[in-house]
DNA sequence: CCCTATTACGGTTCACGTAACTATC
DNA sequence: GATAGTTACGTGAACCGTAATAGGG
């Protein structure tokens, strides 16, 4: 048969599933549920009208047909694995691909990566920014942990937010978070200006995504717990889909926000935000860095240098 | 590399760019288009960070990178070959697959294949119309002699409507065609009867597509210029996007219909659809019979006797 | 100027997922 | 009833085509 028309993912299929002798199994190994494998596998069936599975009660058996094939089969999708990892061997050296959030790269990452082109010129960054929830949402076949074992297999360096990623890469917990109220100066002043906490209902709160949707309480609620606020709806105000923008509105003077300081150096350095009490919550969730062990040299220059960039 | 995160699309299109050294012979080959091509390289390059081909002024040459991977992959590509042609022995041998035009099968096929499956009651007949001028401007690069090699590799007989094709299989012509003018009986009679030729221009005309699309002229200007008629407007009347559909029209006396007799010996012997005149022009055109060559005997069977079915 | 590859943009198909169903233990 | 595979149906993304562009002889 011509290879312009080799039915190749329905091959692929067959032969993860021939592999396993499951439909689900082969489902989990590539990524997708079992209806699609089973699609696949009638497609091949009946595009060569041939039978490749007897299908018993539970887990399959492969028939004549489906046996005779199976070794070149396998040789095959094992030359092309080969031929993949023989054009890595020439991946460009000097590019050095990190994936993060979109709040951290924009407002962490982004202001400050020059510095280290300074120090490694000969070094091309390739930034992404990714977001695992929607990820997540897209793949539902994807378990979480092999999103992330994706996600560090393709990057060099991967960014995440939250609890402590269970991997088997290399991980570093870039810095501890906490969050607390940020405005604008211009709040502080005339009328309906916030002098005390209680002050805030006054005023517009700002959310995103994150604050609102990650762990048990929103950021404004365990804020408002902290200062001994009471308020039926926590939650109310204007949302953001990210961190960066809420934090730009309230540059704005907008409103509220509640956040993770660390986000608003340069406006808290600037004088553009301020913090008006001294009212913060640690959070349990942190910035991550995680790299494959036994990363080339320009991967690790690259996590020391931010690790120390960041602590700072 | 893991097999369920390859690229087998873009692998492909690398594979067999590689053997042209040509995104343009590549595109040939895959029945697809430079652009095409194009992107999967592209992809491939991109995905992994390492440039394949260098692009010289005409055609390609291959990186370092390129070569280093090409034997495995050309393997891989094999193997998968060998896979599916180790599979197509175990086809089923009962299924005899048909391809013929919508009209040919309607009014000549359908109607007398209980004979042959009284002959072969072992054989399952699979019978599908196929039309070659939508398919060929669906798939713009494909040309014509591929698309029907295609359906001769994938069909175990496939009957074609025009000259004789060039093609390297099994070829034999079902039987030699004509046009001429058929109507009801009804129109013979009564007020604006049909008596002579030169009546025609009082009744309206019946056409299908390929009886004006096929060749120079339209079966109703060929039958024209044969009855010595001049018509200015020679293609007037209603247009059917089948023969058998102009046919029927004519049994319900919508009209007059030039056509190829051997579609209507129903009607014919019924009498339900007449010959008014003698005037009948030989087309060079005909039905053709395509098998692959060293097919199996029932598909002998089927050719021979469907050769003879019609010939009678 | 011609030939080939590329890019932008838009369309179609194919692969996939959800949900409901079937079958077997 | 639980588990695994199937089927119907709808959706989104991957793949591809058209047209316009680049670039090199």
């Amino acid at each position: 048969m011509h290879v312009s028309q080799l039915p190749l993912t329905a091959l692929r299929a067959f032969e993860v599933a021939a592999r396993h002798l499951s439909f689900k199994a082969a489902a989990a190994e590539l990524h997708v549920t079992p209806t699609a494998v089973s699609h696949q596998i009638h497609q091949l069936e009946s595009m060569l009208g041939v039978v490749l599975f007897e299908r018993l009660h539970r887990g399959l058996a492969l028939t004549a047909a489906a046996r005779s094939c199976l070794q070149p089969l396998r040789n095959g999708f094992e030359n092309l694995a080969q031929a993949m990892d023989a054009l890595s061997e020439f991946r460009e050296m000097g590019v050095l691909s990190v994936s993060a959030p979109p709040s951290f790269t924009l407002r962490l990452l982004m202001p400050i990566t020059h510095q280290f082109l300074a120090l490694h010129p000969e070094v091309d960054l390739n930034v992404t920014t990714r977001m695992r929830e929607p990820w997540l949402a897209s793949r539902s076949a994807k378990d979480e942990a092999s999103v992330l074992r994706e996600w560090v297999d393709t990057s060099d360096v991967v960014i995440l937010f939250g609890g402590k990623p269970p991997l088997d890469v290399e991980v570093r917990e870039l810095m501890p978070l906490s969050i607390t109220l940020l405005c604008s100066p211009a709040l502080l002043e005339g009328k309906g200006a916030l002098r005390k906490p209680a002050d805030v209902s006054g005023l517009p709160w700002l959310h995103d995504e994150r604050g609102l949707k990650y762990g048990g309480m929103s950021f404004w609620q365990q804020w408002l717990r902290a200062a001994g606020i009471e308020s039926s709806t926590p939650d109310r105000g204007h949302r953001f889909t990210h961190a960066a923008l809420a934090i730009e509105a309230a540059v704005r003077g907008e409103g509220l926000v509640v956040t993770t300081p660390a986000l608003c150096r340069a406006e808290l350095a600037h004088g553009t935000l301020v913090a008006p009490f001294d009212i913060s919550v640690p959070l349990e969730a942190s910035y991550y860095l995680l790299a494959r062990r036994g990363a080339p040299p320009r991967v690790r220059a690259f996590a020391d240098w931010l690790c120390g960039a960041l602590a700072r």
